[in-house]
DNA sequence: TCTTTTAAGTCAATTGTCTTGACTTATTTG
DNA sequence: CAAATAAGTCAAGACAATTGACTTAAAAGA
């Protein structure tokens, strides 16, 4: 009698799951807003004045919150504000990217403590997972002789590599990394670091690191469109990442655009057209180049002939798909980030001027429809730290629930 | 001294907030897997089985739940199962369209007991109102007179219309209808029928419909396209229906499409060539046609050219938007419903293959990519009916917050 | 200067909900 | 007919938020 039938539900909640999220609540308050006093987190929460004094008093103890000194403010007695502790966590971010491995060490606030990167042969994952731990290690030695207490505050290791995942087959696309894929890499770096792994694709690291420092920071409702040596869309709805059945929400590198009538209907993926992977191809940059970046800077501070076409091109599909995301999303705003140089992710926003009419159009818009985000090779590797940092503190539905593996 | 600087923070949370959050998850899982024992209730929901036989208790008194008769499966007592009650609670659900206004009933679980429609004369808000008002009141007369009951136990009152909502002038729009989004409908619903009101746009009402009763019932990552006299898509994301910044999320048919090169870009909206106005047109069916629905099917079912003609186009546009839609949520499914025959539903996913190919089109699929849902012209009223018992029993984290009004 | 008003924050008792562990009930298995 | 198994109850306990009175510290007004 096969009688195991799944039952599915959503989880119920306790005390703990209460007490727990009016912990996130505080903290995410205190990022939000800086420094804020009992009275006003108790105003700001909905909870008493009682319980934010039992919550506050706990995260000091615990070394996740500090006093300031009182201030007056009018009439009654003084405020004393508190404010976050940087020191008071501390996290782990990996990208795996095609050719090279990247590690980000960063505190609560997301400052960045240390970075390490390596140069990643061919040859797989079994080879390149070796080569990993050890960057990681290394980066991890680095902490704990600057901090020492580090280890003792860190919460995770946050891993980023492109997307998609779970595909089928297609081994030789050079776009994807298939062998990685079907290897147990989590598991590996899980038992390796002793740490909490999780991934995600480059683009929704690069989301999570805009909303932690960077231009999405507060947002709940904001698409980043990642420029890297491939291209996709983190975003962010609710306030958190949104990452579909998958893992492969956002993955907009491989949708199609209908092109001329007839004869070809349809024109190749975007990001066989946007991407840096593709402008590298025009100027004629090996993909592992070390100096990839630096030379792709040089190229866009000087344009030549075919660089501007490349732009044309790629910008062209962009300010489509830019519309196409504020017609389905309705964010606050679109942020253009990337593995790319400051001044590429510029021009490239000045050349999709003008916007395509949207919803998006309104008037009383509070935030620009498109503006640019983080923009250096380190984006989505800071990320990939930021992750710990967001599922360790950040107030979420997920994190009320009774879990698996006890309250 | 201004100083009443605003704090955003998220709202914490208490006993109640746990206990609110755990009775809902008590009737999702009755809705989701039918009848349920207080034993396999406390498994699927991590609580307790003393907790789940207290919330079940006060659940049995508040008529919500009933017990079965109990059934023997092995060893050990005999399980009493318990099932939702569908005369435990009723909502009222309102559809404003361009030129008539439908009203639906619907219990805890979906039966529709009473709909009812009037034309809408031209003439603006002011006189709409009253007229909806009346149709309103004739519906929950004619539900109080079969379920005594029934006036006690409704939970509110939903409501759709098209979209997009909050957008600038455009008065003379005839895809939208302006002049209705700059009048205090809400205000005047809710004054007017003592009753909580909640307001989406037609397609979210459809995805709603879907999710409580239809086909994406249980998914958590489903699209639906909404194919009405207008076309948009509702978002159910993480369970929920997402809504974007300003609640104009999914409004696909004001997307526009890349063209021929050269000297046309951007061809028109999508919903100028895939909806039932746009079939209207070509059918030349006036718009305000009481029998439009019926004309469509009687066209749908023996096509001729032109309808060959439209259908052809509107499938190509619909199948790239599939595409597009797969790509960027990565849903388990994609749902085509609408206010429209089911016969021109159909033909459509059939002239929508092959299906481009996308990250969707894996081998492992357990649903199919696309599917037909609701299609019929109560549809959308339905979804806004489903809206206020969604919003009263399905677990969601906003739920568990804290409200403005008191815990 | 002194009193009143206002606001921040604490104290101690209370409340409400989930949890714990022992217990009862009812059925199948051997 | 005893042992095993599972559903469900009982009563006490644990825990976190709440309540209302209180203390502290400042500004405002007389």
């Amino acid at each position: 009698m096969n009688d195991a039938r799944v039952i599915r539900a959503t989880s119920g909640t306790n005390l703990g799951g209460a007490s727990a999220h009016n912990r996130r609540v505080m903290v995410d308050a205190l990022r939000l807003n800086g420094a804020l006093s009992r009275a006003e987190l108790a105003r700001a929460t909905r909870l008493t004045k009682q319980t934010v004094s039992n919550i506050i008093e706990e995260l000091e103890r615990d070394g996740l919150v500090r006093s300031q000194a009182s201030v007056r403010k009018g009439r009654g007695q003084p405020a004393t504000p508190y404010e976050l502790v940087p020191e008071g966590a501390y996290a782990l971010g990996l990208q795996i990217d095609r050719y090279v491995s990247r590690v980000i060490a960063v505190n609560l606030v997301g400052e960045v403590l240390v970075q390490k990167s390596v140069e990643l042969p061919p040859g797989g994952p079994e080879k390149g997972v070796r080569i990993i731990l050890d960057l990681i290690e290394s980066a991890r030695s680095t902490l704990s002789d600057a901090v020492p207490e580090a280890e003792r505050r860190l919460v995770g290791l946050g891993v980023a590599m492109p997307g998609p995942f779970g595909i089928d087959g297609d081994d030789d696309n050079q776009w994807m990394m298939a062998s990685w894929q079907n290897y147990p890499l989590l598991e590996m770096l899980a038992t390796g670091t002793g740490l909490e792994v999780a991934l995600q694709n480059d683009a929704a690291a690069a989301a999570t690191a805009e909303r932690l420092v960077g231009s999405a920071h507060g947002l709940d409702h904001a698409i980043c469109i990642y420029l890297g040596y491939g291209l996709g869309a983190g975003l962010i709805l609710n306030g958190e990442l949104y990452s579909g059945q998958n893992g492969n929400a956002g993955e907009i590198g491989m949708s199609l655009a209908p092109g001329e009538a007839g004869a070809r209907p349809f024109v190749a993926p975007l990001e066989h057209q946007a991407s840096l992977a593709s402008l590298c191809k025009i100027l004629d940059i090996a993909p592992s180049d070390p100096r990839l970046f630096d030379k792709i800077e040089r190229a866009a501070e000087k344009p030549n002939e075919q660089v501007e076409e490349w732009m044309k091109g790629a910008s062209e599909r962009l300010r489509w798909m830019v519309h196409l995301l504020e017609t389905v999303f309705d964010p606050q705003t679109i942020i253009l980030c990337g593995g790319a140089p400051r001044v590429l992710i510029d021009q490239l926003i000045d050349h999709m001027q003008p916007l395509l009419p949207s919803l998006a159009a309104r008037s009383s818009r509070a935030l620009p429809r498109i503006q640019p985000g983080l923009a250096n090779p380190w984006a989505v590797a800071l990320g990939a730290a930021a992750e710990p940092i967001a599922r360790a503190f950040d107030p979420r539905f997920s994190a009320i629930l009774k879990s698996r593996f006890g309250a």
